[in-house]
DNA sequence: CAAAATAATATGCATTTGCAATTATAAATC
DNA sequence: GATTTATAATTGCAAATGCATATTATTTTG
């Protein structure tokens, strides 16, 4: 291969340009090149139990935080609203979440997960492990629990709304 | 929030349930949030530009590593291979990339970035390191190399090629 | 408290995507 | 060395996506 050398000095510039840092030392890239694997290798693992991406995002945030507003839901299983909207209504008729008017505030529509709803994502649940767990293959689990730490700095970081 | 709390008393499992993890402590689940954001902030840069995340993405490489077989573009750049066939059409025909034979093997076609692909991708990179920046905002140098060092070891652990 | 601005969700529609099939070439096998 | 198998790239097509908009409800403002 021929990826351009990282130069020698490492100086303070008003920014290095990306042939500069290189592919390999650029956070963004090699996060979107794992993920991007990650997230392909479990759609192969969806496509036989009848979900995709977005249905099985939505259920895997809602088997932790349930009863959320369609709208946090979006935002915690990173979907667009109007996908997610659809992907909703898929899941519903299959009877995997349930939608429920919010006695407070008759706009949003709170989305619950159904017994049958758990029971999908734990049929789904051992790849996920398994892909997580070649993911840290021989990583220690000191260094696992730094790089998370680093990852909720980043995400507070960018992130847009307030969870 | 109502984020399920852990339970007190769990057999040994094989492995932990997403509930007991937690969102915030699953690395996937925030590395998807995390990309989320910076892929669609950096969209938001791009349409003013013509560009789209896979035409970007290619420049992105092909400012690293010129001229690779389409099939390694599409590895580098996390674009499925017919997805970015088109965009290499759309870059071709506005003169940012250019498609060749490969002298060795007649299957395959080598792209080059041109100056004018060069030029694009340098009006789009100011936005790129400012939110690349602000990912990384309070976090010390040290730590933002430890966390690229674990992320390299991933890629390694999930990457399907050589590359 | 009426009017305007904001917010949550759903939907129409054009574009994009990804899978599968196609075509063309190279490598492997017998 | 002819035939089978594998690889590279493109393309047809159905499905998914995202933007803009519509609809309904709430909050803010004058």
């Amino acid at each position: 291969m021929n990826e351009a050398k990282a130069p020698e000095t490492e100086k303070a510039e008003p920014f290095q340009r990306l042939g500069e840092i290189g592919l390999s030392n650029f956070a963004p890239y090699l996060m979107n090149r794992i993920m991007g694997r990650y997230n392909a290798d479990l759609r192969q693992e969806m496509t036989g139990l009848g979900l995709t991406t977005p249905k099985m995002r939505a259920l895997a945030v809602l088997s932790v935080i349930d009863d959320l507003p369609i709208s946090d839901l979006a935002v915690y299983a990173v979907v667009e609203q109007s996908t997610l909207s659809r992907a909703l209504d898929q899941l519903a008729s299959d009877g995997l979440v349930r939608r429920a008017p919010d006695p407070n505030d008759s706009r949003v529509t709170r989305i619950g997960i159904t017994d049958t709803g758990r029971a999908a994502l734990d049929q789904l649940w051992p790849s996920m492990a398994r892909i997580y767990a070649q993911m840290f293959k021989d990583i220690p689990d000191e260094e696992r629990q730094a790089f998370v730490t680093t990852l909720q700095k980043m995400l507070k970081n960018i992130r847009k709304h307030d969870f």
